[in-house]
DNA sequence: CTAACGGTTACGATAGACGTAACATGCGAA
DNA sequence: TTCGCATGTTACGTCTATCGTAACCGTTAG
């Protein structure tokens, strides 16, 4: 069977159930068949992983038949947040500088080649941008080249893929010019994007740093273009200056 | 093997696993052996199921060679509290609650035979009650009894266990005294404890209803004793009363 | 030094998870 | 009506994926 060549000690029942888990949150309320279908797996096979995931209320079942995240996912959910210090630590200062920029804040980790949401925190204001906390986003365009700059160089080129695609026209695309913004980055410590993922949208954003210096994390400040000008962009970066340095030292880095 | 006599169809593998992750949860940075020891189970048998976990990013190892949750946890976290609609809907009016009662506030299922915190508020103010989603609690004691009051007869009795294990001095222990109170809570649809969970604490809960009217969840205010006088008590009722009305609503119920 | 413990690997035996196939049910079209 | 085509479910025999044992490293402790 030539089926899957590398795998080290995976039990496959645990990671289709785990494919399931993700199916259910990013579909909700679907079904047994297309949870099957998607996943290119029988679907016997699928509702025995639904049955045992519903006995522990990792899912459950609406009335109509169709699928949810359960209760324990909440509370796995909470736990998790608890847990992880980054999210722990940043949570409070997201929520502040969302206050004082008046604009949405993400926090960012790189997961293996992308760029994951993994905190956000929303001003109150009727139009805003919107952040989804598990959201991926590639390395290269937009704030999350922080993440990229301050890696060590033979990994940066390792997850620089061959071609950028372009997310729009402003999308750096020539790798020569990206790895030339990437030094611009490192050097001056912050990074503006205009309009790089999205056309309306710019963004500042900085590097937070763990106790040994490197850096975990981005945070950034993301706001409509047509409303923001460049005193603000410089309001928000001095802002995420002080927000990064607050979560920096949280996680025991001092400078 | 005389093991275990009735099981539908779960999935082993699964559920050891989920067991591993719920033990990652409790015990932040626990380690292979002690998981392993407290689910009676071989170690390698766990460290599979870690190593499944760990990389899908449900959990991570730290570098000391602790577990913690991963970051995939977050996202299915975050997911769940957006796809569970009570959870949705009522975490702004806990939070605007907590706001204008400046107590503690929380939500509560009914999980099985317990009471399950499923989101909460907490004031900032230095001294409040400590609210943790995730914790659970006996349905006969405190506020949780609400999430008995209204169930149907056979199924309230058999959820009722046959001793009451009195938590503090005035936690009701008598079947007939917490019966006749459940009537009484039935009648005035509210409920006020003082003291039966914890001697120094005292809170008011309301039920709230889905689209069919059942009794979905619990809202409760918990506040100290010593700081909470009658009028208090009258106001957070009133308080609850508008919250558990709009939870309400948002389920779909029209009185 | 040995003993004890945590983590890991190897491997062969077998329980248990697997897919196939068939059944149940509902819905809509012909 | 009957047929077709969905979805969800059960049954069952095959065989594989998962299991525990045992042995192996390291490190720590005594």
């Amino acid at each position: 069977m030539p089926h899957n060549e590398i795998k080290a000690d995976i039990i496959q029942s645990v990671d289709v159930a785990i494919s399931v888990l993700m199916e259910v949150a990013a579909n909700p309320d679907c079904r047994l068949s297309n949870i099957a279908r998607s996943l290119g797996e029988t679907k016997p096979r699928i509702l025995r992983s639904l049955r045992t995931l519903e006995h522990r209320g990792l899912v459950q079942k609406t009335h109509e038949g169709g699928y949810l995240l359960g209760n324990a996912m909440l509370v796995l959910g909470t736990a998790a947040s608890m847990q992880i210090d980054l999210v722990k630590i940043a949570g409070p200062v997201l929520e502040s500088l969302a206050l004082k920029a008046y604009e949405t804040v993400q926090l960012r980790i790189r997961d293996n080649t992308e760029a994951l949401c993994i905190a956000k925190a929303e001003p109150s204001r009727d139009l805003r941008v919107h952040a989804v906390v598990g959201r991926r986003r590639p390395l290269y365009a937009g704030s999350s080249k922080v993440l990229l700059a301050f890696l060590p160089e033979d990994l940066r080129n390792e997850l620089l893929p061959i071609s950028l695609d372009s997310m729009t026209a402003r999308t750096i695309t020539e790798r020569a010019k990206l790895v030339q913004e990437l030094e611009t980055i490192r050097a001056t410590g912050y990074c503006i994007s205009r309009g790089e993922v999205s056309e309306q949208l710019v963004s500042v954003s900085l590097p937070v740093r763990g106790y040994d210096g490197s850096v975990l994390a981005a945070i950034n400040i993301a706001a409509p273009a047509f409303r923001t000008q460049e005193a603000d962009l410089d309001r928000y970066r001095s802002l995420l200056v002080e927000g990064a340095a607050k979560i920096s030292a949280g996680l025991g880095w001092s400078r």
